[in-house]
RNA sequence: GCGCCCGUAGCUCAGUUGGAUAGAGCACGAGCCUUCUAAGCUUGGGGCCGCAGGUUCGAAUCCUGCCGGGCGCGCCA
């Protein structure tokens, strides 16, 4: 389906090829920079396109006169009711009233499925979202994370692309150790020993006790004075497999489900870096050298060591990166790039989703992406900001040397899913973001969950109230629509634009924004029943304009209730 | 020292990838409830879009340089 604006912008291609025709205008100019878009300001008319404008200067024509070339050819569209060339050169176009209408029948007709989008022409997009440490549950700390990739895939989806929800287990390096250690005093305290406070360095959390519990159950006593190297592939892969299920459980408790989870360990395992490796020694990207001793604070203990490098200062990082350590492991980076690189052979596109704590290393797996795909897969990461937790304004303590850090599951279960997922997309991800629990939860419309959900059950209760009244919505005298109808048709026509440019962008916070204008819209026109009872949607003593309005009322409805499920939140019936 | 992000109304933030007179909420002022749900609505004031240049028909938006704030700059993950 191709949205209104998609549909005038073939209109002016079409008429811009008539001009060449003609010889008005000279053919070949170039088009790209063409846009149809709702102006700014309503009274400007319901579409404005810039052609004229853009198009002046190369085909050396005064753009007012280009635009009245144009105009007298759009005017000539059926749907067209007006077209006006105003200010500099601005086509503004006035759709007539039976257009808008159609729009309203289409949203009917579209149902569920109003709103998406043949943009992406079903590329694969890979969506990397969360990827929390497997060393504990999920805290606030990854919540904003895990909803914007969650809403940014199901955006994605809407917009016509295959995605793929990946979630990357970092399983391999120092702190699953940890963990296999913290496990295994667990499992000692299991078997009956004091183990005391836990120490430093290990994890203290109380989610260990059934983890060691476990281990003491499935291996009685024989590990417990067995040396390390006895004890720790086989704690650590238990602790993290019991740590991924909890994680997923939490996740679960967002709605969100990830295809695909990838085990670092899995990638090293496989030779996958030594693959990516080869390649890029062979592009003469990875070469063994020194690094330079680093800038700003002097560290006394730094030693020049020879170590295989990646060349990322060849696509503008700091300097070259390396990919293995002294001790011939390899480094998170070279662990990553590796994976990167897998991911992209079963994807046309790369999206990360990070958090903003690690800006610094976004140039270096960018550079390490094009490197190995030769450019050939387009790879974004979107940096998302801290959440300041808040309750009454005042900052939430939280202790991680105890342990007890706030779990999104203290969260969820206190405010609820759909809460904590709009809440999260009410800002855009890369602008810090203050969460207060007594806030959220408010019911008033500065809360902009409550105010969005409040106008999706409005319409809920109309419907329910027309029903026993013996009327239901009919699309068949939308003639009885007025401007003030037309005015929320106009806005509930958007969200296929929405979709589109908020895909885009990848920015699915617009749909909230966006959400709240139509609910804001919505709620004003209802209020003004309140003074002009010919306002009001439901009306005992006249079925048609009742029967007709419950037709707008519903496509509203149908349109919060499927921008809502781009953002994975429910559309509340009642409150 | 270097890199990234940010700077828009008193406050919290949008701003449709460069469009017309820069918007919303809160707060402040003035109105409005025997209600199709006031869990709100209507309306008014409030701006050097950090500063200075540049690019062009047009800049809050793109480029450069400053100023101010945040984060990052280990062979960590």
């Amino acid at each position: 389906m191709t949205t209104l604006y998609a549909r005038y912008a073939a209109h002016i291609d079409a008429a811009l090829d008539a001009l060449e025709k003609e010889g008005v205008l000279q053919p070949g100019v170039d088009r790209r920079n063409l846009t149809v878009e709702p102006p700014r300001d309503a009274s400007h008319g319901d579409l404005a396109a810039n052609a004229a404008m853009v198009l002046a200067k190369p085909a050396g024509m005064n753009p007012r006169a280009l635009a009245e070339a144009l105009a007298a050819k759009l005017n000539a569209i059926d749907d067209v009711a007006s077209v006006d060339v105003a200010g500099p050169g601005f086509i503004n176009l006035r759709l007539t009233d039976d257009a808008w209408r159609a729009e309203l029948t289409l949203i009917a007709e579209g149902g569920a499925d109003y709103g998406r989008s043949t943009l992406g022409k079903g590329s694969i997009v890979n969506v990397e979202y969360v990827s929390a440490n497997p060393t504990g549950p999920m805290h606030m700390g990854h919540c904003r994370g895990a909803v914007v990739g969650d809403a940014l895939a199901t955006l994605l989806e809407h917009a016509g692309h295959k995605v793929i929800r990946e979630y990357y287990v970092n399983d391999a390096g120092g702190q699953v150790d940890v963990l296999a250690r913290s496990a295994h005093l667990r499992y000692r305290e299991a078997l009956g020993e004091d183990v005391g406070e836990i120490p430093e360095g290990l994890y203290p959390g109380d989610y260990l006790i059934p983890v060691g519990q476990k281990l003491a159950h499935d291996h009685g006593d024989r590990f417990v004075g067995a040396p390390e190297s006895d004890w720790l592939v086989l704690f650590r892969e238990t602790a993290v497999a019991a740590m991924m299920d909890m994680i997923r459980a939490d996740l679960a408790l967002l709605g969100i489900h990830h295809d695909v989870f990838s085990s670092e360990a899995i990638v090293q395992r496989e030779k996958k870096p030594e693959a990516a490796e080869a390649i890029l020694r062979e592009k003469g990207l990875v070469y063994d050298g020194v690094l330079e001793a680093p800038k700003g604070e002097v560290d006394p203990d730094w030693e020049p060591v020879t170590l295989p490098l990646f060349r990322s200062t060849q696509f503008g990082d700091d300097q070259d990166r390396p990919i293995k350590k002294s001790n011939g492991s390899w480094t998170y980076f070279g662990a990553d790039m590796a994976y990167h690189f897998q991911k992209a052979q079963t994807a046309d596109a790369l999206i990360d989703i990070w958090g903003a704590d690690h800006a610094g290393t976004v140039k270096r797996i960018k550079a390490a992406v094009t490197a190995l795909t030769g450019g050939t897969k387009p790879f974004d990461v979107k940096l998302v900001q801290m959440v300041r937790l808040l309750r009454g304004g005042e900052p939430v303590k939280m202790s991680k040397r105890s342990g007890n850090f706030v779990t999104l599951a203290d969260v969820v279960r206190e405010v609820g899913k759909d809460v904590v997922r709009f809440t999260m997309l009410t800002r855009k991800a890369d602008a810090q973001m203050d969460f207060d629990f007594a806030k959220v939860v408010e019911a008033s419309k500065d809360n902009p969950v409550f105010y969005v959900q409040y106008a999706h059950a409005r319409i809920c209760s109309l419907k329910r109230k027309a029903a026993e009244a013996g009327i239901t919505a009919s699309g068949s005298e939308l003639g009885r629509l007025d401007a003030a109808d037309l005015g929320l048709a106009k806005l509930a026509a958007q969200l296929p634009r929405l979709v589109e440019s908020a895909a885009l962008a990848r920015e699915p916070h617009r749909i909230a924004f966006y959400l709240y204008d139509l609910a804001a819209a919505f709620h004003s026109y209802w209020n003004s029943g309140n003074d002009d009872p010919t306002r009001r949607m439901f009306q005992a003593d006249a079925p048609e304009v009742t029967a007709a309005r419950l037709f707008l009322a519903s496509a509203i409805g149908q349109v919060i209730a499927n921008g809502l499920a781009i953002m994975g939140v429910a559309a509340a019936e009642e409150m």
